[in-house]
DNA sequence: TCGTTAATTCTAGTAAAATCGAAATATAAA
DNA sequence: TTTATATTTCGATTTTACTAGAATTAACGA
């Protein structure tokens, strides 16, 4: 992922309603949340969150899925991965053994970078 | 990690120069790199990135360390992999069974989470 | 002490983002 | 076709962030 990108989608996490929601989105998994359904559970005016939401959509985190009335949300989370992948980018030594960066599990340097 | 904190470190992260500076924190490891160096690195004027660097060390993601005239930048590691944990929080179900949002190195439900 | 290098703080102008009420659109149900 | 529900778009206001020149602080060497 280009770094341009990558801030973009860093920005767009680093605000705490979008980060509620991302939070949310994790937990819904695939099937998706409604946008009415994060309404009420962040209880903020629909503007407003209909203003997150399409920032979200835009730089390719989130996508929505219409169903009769309602509008499911799901997190793109193949791009969510690309992200904080790019974030463990330079993390390992130039030979492959793990730097000063540890993924969350400890597998760095066993050929994951 | 509460979201407060998570939402203003990704913000910061969340900008071009930024995170930049992020990049060749990560690269310079523990050692650290001086001001000066990353001025040179990215070619922009002193006063512009002693500005983003207090953001960083604002919300701790840098530390700074003198040594003489020149100032080391290093990377606080450790709330850097906070940071990226409380992303993949709530990426398992429940009974720990890897959930949709998978650790880089498909790690997920090995008892990582 | 005086000059030099390294970096920060001050200040101000410009740009972008956040918020939310009101009006508009889309879909369904009565 | 009218009404209700779900959500977005518009518009206006307020707040926050970005940028960089100029002045300042800190440390060193002559």
């Amino acid at each position: 992922m280009q770094l341009e990108l990558a801030a973009a989608r860093l920005a767009e996490l680093g605000h705490i309603t979008r980060l509620s929601i991302f939070r949310l989105l994790v937990k819904a998994g695939q099937s998706g949340i409604s946008v009415g359904d994060i309404q009420q559970q962040l209880d903020i005016p629909g503007s407003t969150l209909s203003h997150h939401l399409a920032r979200m959509i835009n730089v390719a985190l989130v996508e929505q899925q219409r169903d009769g009335r309602t509008l499911y949300c799901r997190l793109k989370f193949a791009e969510v991965e690309a992200l904080l992948g790019f974030l463990y980018e330079e993390c390992c030594v130039a030979d492959g053994k793990p730097g000063w960066l540890a993924r969350p599990d400890n597998t760095c340097g066993t050929g994951g970078c």
